[in-house]
Order: C-alpha cells, then sequence, then structure tokens
RNA sequence: GGGACGGUAGCUCAGUCGGUAGAGCACGAGCCUUUUAAGCUUGUGGUCGCGGGUUCGAGCCCCGCCCGUCUCACCA
C-alpha cells in the first residue's frame, strides 16, 4: 500500500481519534448491533418520538458548537441524526468528535422532525462499529475517475447513489429471471466450468492445467453442449445462469468472464424461444423499471413492447444492398461493400461480403426489438436447417440497440449432421470434435428449442447503460505494472 | 495493435506566452444547540502518471513508457 505523505497525515489523524475512542470505552471495530430495522424500514415506519436502533456509515458532518448534524448511510437510505450535547452528556458528546467521516457507528434514539422538515433521529445513545482510516470522495461530485470507480469499486458504491441502482436492478433482474423460469417448469441446473474441450461457442478459451489429473483443462465458453447432455439425459425444460470465460478483446460490449442465461426446452423449437423471450424480456422490464420504455433520458427508448419485429437476414440485407444482392457476381458486392468503406479482402467468398454487409451496416440500425431469423448455416454449426432451405438455418438473432442480445435455434438433434458440421469446422483438426458430445446425440435427443442471453447485454438494455463495464460490479482491468514474471502471449 | 483524448493536493477541477503550483470540498485549530453542498475566522497539505531530452529555467515543448476513456481493427 503506498500513501503520500498527505495519506499517511489523514491516517495518522484518524489512527489518534480511534484511540480517543478507545480510552472513551468504545470497542474500536465494535460487535453485533441489534437494529430497530433498516434505515429505509424507520422512515417508512416513521413516527415522532418512536424509540428506534439504527446503524450506517456517517457520510455527512455539520458541527454546530454543542450540537451536531450528521447523515448515515446504509445499504438501504440515508438518515440524518441529530447529536447534542446535553442529550448524551459531556464525555459522550465529546467522544463523537473524533468520528470521522466514514466511520461505522450505531445509535439509539428517538424520532423527530427539524424545523426544516426532514425526519431525524435525536441520538441518546451512540457507539462506533468501525472506523475509517481512509476519507471519503468529494461529497458534492462523487467519484468521477473511471478508473478508480472500477478498481475501488466500494468507493463508487459508497459515493454514486446511482451506481448502486444500477446494481440494484441487476440483482432483481436475476431474482426475476429465476423465478419466471421457475413458475413455467424450468429446471436451474449447473454444469462444468472446467472443461476438457471448450465447446458450444467459437471463442478462444482460458488455458489451465489441473494438477491432480496432470491434464490441460478450459475454462467454459459456453455450456450448450452439457445442457444438451441433459436433454438426452430426460430434462425437459432446463436453465443455467452462470458465468462463461472468452480469452477475447476487451471493449465496452466485451468483458473477457459475462453471465450467460442459457435455456433448452424439448419438443420445442425457434419459436417457442422466441415467445419466451419476449415474456421474459417485458417481463423483467415491467417488474424493474415499471414500463416497457426503457433506456436513459436523452437516449432513443427501447420499447419492448410484444410482439417484436421479426425480419430475416436475407430480407435485411436486400433492404439495405438493394434487391439485386443476391444476383451480384461476387466482384460487384466486392465493389458495392468497398464503395461503403467495408474492408474486403479480394478471397472473400459472396457469403461472407453479405456477413460483412450485415454486420457492419444492418445490425447497429437495428435500434428496436429485432429477431433476425433464418441466418447462413455456416454461421450456426449447432442448429438445425431450415426444411425448405437447407443454405439457411432455423434461428433467431435478437437484437437490441444495435447489439446481439440473446440467440435462439432450434437445436440440432441430427447426430449425423452434427458431425458433418463440426468436422467441417474442426476443418481436419480431430482434437477439436467432442466425441464425447456426439456420443450423447446418438443415443438420442429431443427435438428442442434453445436460446441464450447476455445477462450484461440485458442489463444494460433496462437501465440503459452503454458500457458493459458499469452493469459488472468489478470488471477486468489490466494490472497497472507488469509483474517482471509475466510469461508473453504465445 | 492503430488513432484521438486524458492522468496536477485524499476527492472534483483550474493552471494564460516556458518564469515562485491554485480553488472548492475534505483535513487541523477557533466560534456556533434545528443544520443540510451549514456558516464565519484561520492553517496544513504537491513524485504535476513514470523515465529521458531541449532550455538559464519545463505542469506546459520533444522522445520513450505505464494506466485509463473513446474509437477503429483483430477475434467471431
Amino acid at each position: 500500500m503506498h500513501l503520500s505523505a498527505h495519506e499517511i497525515e489523514f491516517r495518522n489523524q484518524r489512527l489518534a481519534h480511534l484511540e480517543t475512542l478507545k480510552a472513551a470505552g468504545h470497542r474500536p471495530y465494535g460487535r453485533a448491533f441489534e437494529r430497530t430495522g433498516s434505515l429505509a424500514d424507520v422512515r417508512a415506519a416513521f413516527a415522532e418520538g418512536l424509540a428506534v436502533r439504527v446503524a450506517g456509515r456517517v457520510v455527512a458532518v455539520r458541527e454546530m458548537g454543542k450540537s451536531v448534524f450528521a447523515h448515515l448511510q446504509d445499504g438501504t437510505d440515508k438518515f440524518q441524526i441529530y447529536v447534542q450535547k446535553n442529550a448524551l452528556g459531556d464525555e459522550s458528546f465529546a467522544a463523537f468528535k473524533a468520528v470521522d467521516l466514514g466511520d461505522f457507528i450505531g445509535l439509539e434514539g428517538e424520532l423527530f422532525t427539524t424545523r426544516t422538515g426532514e425526519q431525524s433521529v435525536k441520538v441518546l445513545r451512540w457507539e462506533l462499529l468501525s472506523k475509517a482510516l481512509h476519507p471519503l470522495p468529494e461529497k458534492w461530485h462523487g467519484l468521477s475517475d473511471t478508473e478508480v470507480r472500477y478498481r475501488q469499486r466500494y468507493l463508487d458504491l459508497i459515493a454514486n447513489p446511482e451506481v448502486r441502482r444500477v446494481f440494484n436492478a441487476r440483482s432483481r433482474i436475476l431474482s426475476f429471471i429465476r423465478r419466471f423460469l421457475e413458475a413455467r417448469g424450468y429446471f436451474e441446473v449447473e454444469t462444468p466450468v472446467l472443461q476438457t474441450m471448450a465447446g458450444g461457442a467459437i471463442a478462444n478459451p482460458f488455458k489451465t492445467f489441473y494438477n491432480a489429473l496432470g491434464q490441460s483443462m478450459y475454462m467454459r465458453i459456453a455450456p450448450e453442449l452439457y445442457l444438451k447432455r441433459l436433454l438426452v439425459g430426460g430434462y425437459d425444460k432446463v436453465f443455467e445462469l452462470g458465468k462463461n470465460y472468452r480469452n477475447e478483446g476487451l471493449d465496452r460490449s466485451h468483458n473477457p468472464e459475462f453471465t450467460a442465461l442459457e435455456i433448452y426446452e424439448a419438443y420445442g423449437d425457434v419459436k417457442t424461444m422466441m415467445k419466451l423471450v419476449e415474456e421474459l424480456v417485458s417481463g423483467a422490464a415491467q417488474e424493474v423499471c415499471g414500463t416497457l420504455q426503457v433506456g436513459k433520458e436523452g437516449q432513443e427508448q427501447i420499447d419492448l413492447t410484444p410482439p417484436w419485429r421479426v425480419a430475416t437476414y436475407r430480407d435485411l440485407v436486400l433492404e439495405k444492398a438493394g434487391a439485386d444482392w443476391f444476383e451480384k457476381s461476387v466482384a460487384a458486392a466486392r465493389e458495392w461493400a468497398r464503395a461503403r468503406e467495408l474492408d474486403i479482402p479480394n478471397e472473400m467468398t459472396h457469403a461472407q461480403i453479405t456477413h460483412e454487409v450485415y454486420d457492419k451496416l444492418v445490425e447497429k440500425t437495428l435500434i428496436q426489438p429485432t429477431f433476425v431469423t433464418r441466418l447462413p448455416a455456416e454461421l450456426v454449426p449447432l442448429a438445425k436447417r431450415c426444411e425448405d432451405d437447407p443454405s439457411v438455418v432455423d434461428v433467431f438473432e435478437l437484437v437490441v440497440r444495435g447489439r446481439e442480445l440473446c440467440p435462439g435455434y432450434t437445436e440440432l438433434n441430427d447426430p449425423l449432421d452434427q458431425r458433418a458440421r463440426l468436422e467441417e469446422q474442426a476443418a481436419g483438426d480431430a482434437a477439436k470434435i467432442d466425441e464425447d458430445f456426439l456420443r450423447a446425440l446418438e443415443h438420442g435427443m429431443p427435438p428442442a428449442g434453445g436460446m441464450g442471453i447476455g445477462i450484461d447485454r440485458l442489463v444494460m438494455v433496462l437501465t440503459g447503460e452503454e458500457s458493459v463495464r458499469d452493469v459488472m460490479l468489478f470488471p477486468q482491468m489490466k494490472n497497472r505494472e507488469p509483474k517482471p514474471e509475466e510469461p508473453q502471449a504465445e
């Protein structure tokens, strides 16, 4: 811990205050303190003259000679306390002067309303519960240095109430999802994070080593292949809510570890999943935001009222690139895309150029919730082909505010087609084929629908936050100084 | 990885032309028994991100590096 001379001085002052309080009979780091209730409870049950016991962190102090006003903050609210010399006695009042901003105290007293109309507690007895040795961030502007906000999130949470609201919303969204799915008969399961093959998606995994078995392991990039084994095993409706880990870049919509919800339903298909995700997301919005119009002030509001727009991949591309797009030669398509400042290497196929057009020109214009359906089969190796056109698969990608929020499939349960598709994707590298998964499929998996929701992105949509770092308590940050023994990337 | 921008007191931020580093909050001392961004008096507090360079003199100019934000690219 590196402290400046100034910080050391602050800390020494507070240590001296701690000694003063010890001398006055306080336990420096307190003990359990029985409360009448949280500050929010006390506010809700407010009655003039009512005796209460409350506790919290001291976040503001206004000294006025023989009396002191202060504010206590706990996880629920902020509440004013009033400390008077003649109510406490000289000793206890003098000791209170050694309470610093940031300290936790517990107290008993009675409720009253001040001249200016603020509900407050008149303190009759108080005790120190914990001493803070560092000052709080600035009381008016809060903490705005983004780096400190993420690295020392606790300071952000103390100083910036709107940050707390985002994480409260996140908690309520997770809670809603579980209740919603349980009420519809889905079972919550947990499958391995440490896997011998990282399947179910296409992404670089984090690699590690398990000493006891002497084998390398991967952190999962998706739970999909294990959940499908459970469909084989007879679970009809399952979901898993947990972390995935991807060894990829870091930007405002990607963090190396992120929370995903995956749901599988036997005897369902992509339409089952579309209906489910509409109800799930709009239900969460109604419960957590109290409305289906979500977004921060100044943002385009997202209207989550079902039913949402459904459009095929092909139609969306045609809308942007012209009705003759798929009749164009590769060269003509390449020229058209390059004229729109897309980076198109010569070896790109027509399908790849099309995807580039979709990715760069179509997807980010889809602000209101849109199900993009019938994607090219080569993009989605784990989905079933459409019966009327085997070049596309029976899937949707839900796009909101220009970002993919949730893919959903009619799952591929044909073990022979699945093997062919995985082999094609592995491009001859047999080590990339998950034989154990294929064996499970060969035991018979019922037809099923499945989907995955990026929870962090869902929270972003519902709270209007624009960076994934603002909806994760502890986003990934780089070490300030590289460790000397740090291995370099391969 | 490229580009733009940022890093100055514990926090929020100024800092002019290259010429003695500032304010508010916080903190210390003093006054104040219904204040609330309390108020009044007064004082303390600096590795100007790090390392070089130019210069009589660098927070400011130049070079390299670190961290962050945005953005583009990569990855899919």
